[in-house]
DNA sequence: TCCTCATATAAACTTATTTTTATATGTTAT
DNA sequence: ATAACATATAAAAATAAGTTTATATGAGGA
């Protein structure tokens, strides 16, 4: 039992618990139910949930470190979507979907489209690559 | 939306967020591995954790809360086994069990094997249906 | 350059979870 | 009946996680 053999352990070990640890928390589950749908931005997720943006981001990077989801820099904004590389968390994500068909997040996807519609009609037309407004 | 599904629905969320959280805390991972192995007694699985009695009962209540595990009552012993009956948290088990094969662990089930032993072999055979000591 | 926006981070605070220690409950052996 | 045992539960203490409020960072637009 070698010491690298055992921080090997440990690693995989810490692994696990940190995908749990990111799944069992209601916020966490309601953002990734809204990312089942694809990429977003942290204000649009802000605005779904209807939380203050720190709470958000905070949320967003225990996801991030957990590996369940990646980002991406666009500008100013910061898109995130579900991390499908890896199996095992993929399998995961699916199956905590699945089972959050019902109208406790009915709201969230509801406000999430509201927002949306506001952001494209603002008068500005916002393209995968503009440069206009995110938030209406 | 009517009262009722929205009471559906939050059973729901509580239950996945349940299960997860079951799964998120070291304690309780290792308790899964050991019972992988098949069922266990309170005291076994205080012996191989090399923990203190309360607190081995405490995982082990957020485990059956959870329904990860089930338990038996059997005389003076309770004991405690996986879960089968569920596809989605036997799906959990397993996927976690099979990712828990590292010498961090290694240790639990060989101090459970040490203690099963001094079981059996303290002058009184224990069968199944005995009432002997289960503990060394 | 200066301002605004999107997001992150930090500090203080609040709440939830885990651990410990002590004790209760129920079972079997004497 | 009494004692020993296996386990659960409760209360207090310790630790961890989440929330809020304020501020920092870095990118565009004016």
């Amino acid at each position: 039992m070698s010491v690298r053999s055992d921080e090997f352990g440990v690693k995989i070990m810490e692994e696990l618990l940190s995908v749990f640890k990111a799944l069992s928390e209601e916020t966490r589950l309601r953002i990734i139910k809204l990312l089942e749908q694809g990429e977003l931005c942290v204000c649009d997720i802000t605005a779904a949930l209807d939380m203050v943006q720190p709470k958000v981001s905070f949320h967003l990077s225990a996801l991030k470190e957990a590996g369940l989801i990646k980002d991406r820099k666009q500008g100013k904004w910061i898109h995130y979507s579900l991390n499908e590389k890896d199996l095992f968390r993929r399998m995961l994500l699916l199956s905590a979907c699945e089972r959050m068909q019902d109208s406790s997040i009915a709201g969230d996807s509801k406000r999430l489209k509201a927002f949306l519609r506001t952001k494209n009609t603002d008068g500005k037309v916002v393209s995968l690559r503009s440069k206009g407004r995110c938030c209406g």
